[in-house]
RNA sequence: GCCCCCAUCGUCUAGUGGCCUAGGACACCACCCUUUCAAGGUGGCGGCACGGGUUCGAAUCCCGUUGGGGGUGCCA
């Protein structure tokens, strides 16, 4: 119990919060809670020219949204780098003066030349031995030792690093700022992670990371590098090109639980039934298990997954959910009332009020080729003429409306499919719908005429 | 260029030497059901990248090739 494993997230507020962050942010969250453990958030706001202030809200409340809540106890944060960068300089000094750093004055540019003219790329250690002192514009360089690095990688076993190929890499920057590789860790340290659970793009500087671990006198923690999510061309999901803003998905009537399910299922599988509860997710998800190459973020798959979990929700709670989308003067009814006759229907709660629209206006726009195609037969007219004036008297139910239907179209000999299509473009202006005798159940008696009724007169 | 990672249907995956004539899901197609559209049901299409080994036996182990991806900043 002393030893609750302690596990991080830890984005940098430089964007809108990324689906494949979500990911990450989900695994760590799944072990921190099975484990008994803690999830702290740290929020990496070193990067002073990127990072804004409601990235950190959009993250934070991104988070909420799939289910990672500040008020649950495994939940510690946020956190802020930017806070603690006296311990990074502390850090960096103890490096320098134990011998495992050193300064260099050379520029980029400088570097890059002298590279050049030696035919090699990047950084030689050349001020490696020039015992230069601290001076403004000088950077701090890591001393990379010879041999090799091995990393123990939960999810990819042992990867093994010459040292030899990585060059002395910068600790603290001319400006005297740490950088990202140092502060990351001494925040670990210091905040006592013990497992860092990542994307794989970090895995080329984890030996880097290691060696700091190591210099500074700790054990490294138990690493583990999740693969990426790509877009359709195989490319890693980037902010610029790709459409990732967890808050974009929920704004276009994603269900939180739908994209938490599906996220979780990129990489890996949650066993024979992939629709699977969050509860029962935490309880099996294991990075053992953890496929090792990328996967492709499919919109299609998402899709798929919310238009079940918008089936499984009751008429209430889908009728809750959808409200944000109906436009702001449209009364709860009629759609309350439809709700369970669009529920199939729905692949995004964004789509809710296209199935109701025609309740909410007088006179619905008519679709030419629907209406064309409903009144070519010769029956249509008659029909819907004997339709009105059974209507205009018998009982108003959707069963009584359904029944009358089918007397009427007995003379004609055709389906109900075909029957009710005039009635159906006269109603909604459109082919398709909800199933009509329950619409027509909804709207009520003197709507439902008025508009068959102009109906009639139109074709006149 | 160099370093690292990876490779099962179009996509996400199951599969850890014999249960595989490779299973499921999404997508697609067909049919059924039907009050349009959906939803649901049934069926179909479709894959172990390639070449060598190891083994009685390989999707599973090893090597190589090819192909993808990630990294290579005084960004995180």
């Amino acid at each position: 119990m002393a030893d609750a494993p302690r596990y991080r997230f830890a984005p940098s507020p430089t964007g809108m919060f990324h689906v494949g962050g979500a990911r990450t942010a989900l695994h760590n969250w799944a072990l921190a809670r099975r484990t008994g453990g803690t999830f702290v958030l740290r929020i990496e706001d070193t990067d002073e020219a990127r990072n804004r202030p409601e990235w950190t809200e959009g993250i934070i409340e991104a988070l909420a949204w799939i289910g990672i809540s500040a008020d649950d106890p495994h939940f510690e944060g946020p956190l802020y780098q930017s806070h603690y960068a006296g311990a990074h300089l502390e850090a960096a000094e103890r490096l320098y003066r134990e011998g495992f750093a050193y300064y260099c004055d050379m520029t980029p540019e400088q570097i890059q030349e002298r590279a050049k003219a030696e035919g090699t790329t990047g950084y030689g250690g050349w001020s490696r031995d020039l015992g230069l002192e601290p001076a403004p514009g000088r950077v701090l360089r890591f001393k990379v030792p010879m041999g090799t690095t091995v990393v123990h990688d939960q999810v990819r076993g042992d990867v093994e690093f010459d040292n030899g190929v990585i060059e002395d890499f910068v600790l603290v920057r001319g400006n005297g700022t740490p950088v990202f590789i140092l502060a990351n860790v001494v925040d670990d340290m210091s905040m006592g992670i013990t497992n860092v659970v990542r994307a794989e793009e970090h895995l080329p500087n984890t030996p880097k990371q290691q060696m700091l671990w190591t210099a500074l006198g700790h054990e490294p923690p138990v690493w583990a590098h999740v693969p990426v999510l790509v877009n359709e061309q195989r490319k890693k999901l980037s902010k610029r090109r790709d459409k990732v803003a967890l808050e974009q998905y929920r704004d276009e009537g994603y269900l939180a639980d739908a994209m938490v399910n599906y996220l979780m299922t990129l990489g890996w599988s949650p066993g024979e039934e992939e629709i699977q509860p969050w509860s029962a997710m935490e309880e099996t998800f294991r990075l053992e298990d953890v496929n090792l190459s990328p996967a492709f973020f499919d919109l299609k798959k998402l899709t798929a997954f919310n238009g079940e979990y918008i089936r499984k929700l009751s008429p209430d709670e889908l009728f809750d959910a959808c409200r944000p989308f109906l436009p702001d003067e449209w009364g709860d009814e009629p759609f309350r009332s439809m709700v369970p006759y669009v529920q199939e229907r729905l692949k995004t709660l964004a789509e809710a009020p296209s199935t109701v629209d025609f309740m909410y206006v007088a006179d619905p726009e008519i679709d030419d080729d629907a209406w064309n195609k409903a009144f070519a037969p010769d029956y249509a007219v008659p029909l819907l003429s004997d339709v009105v004036e059974a209507y205009a008297t018998c009982d108003w139910d959707h069963a009584t409306l359904k029944s009358t239907m089918e007397q009427l179209m007995e003379r004609y000999e055709i389906k109900l499919g075909k029957a009710q299509a005039a009635t159906r473009v006269a109603l909604t202006g459109r082919s398709v719908g909800p199933p009509l005798f329950e619409a027509l159940e909804v709207m009520g008696r003197d709507e439902s005429l008025r508009r068959m009724r102009a109906a009639l007169e139109r074709i006149g």
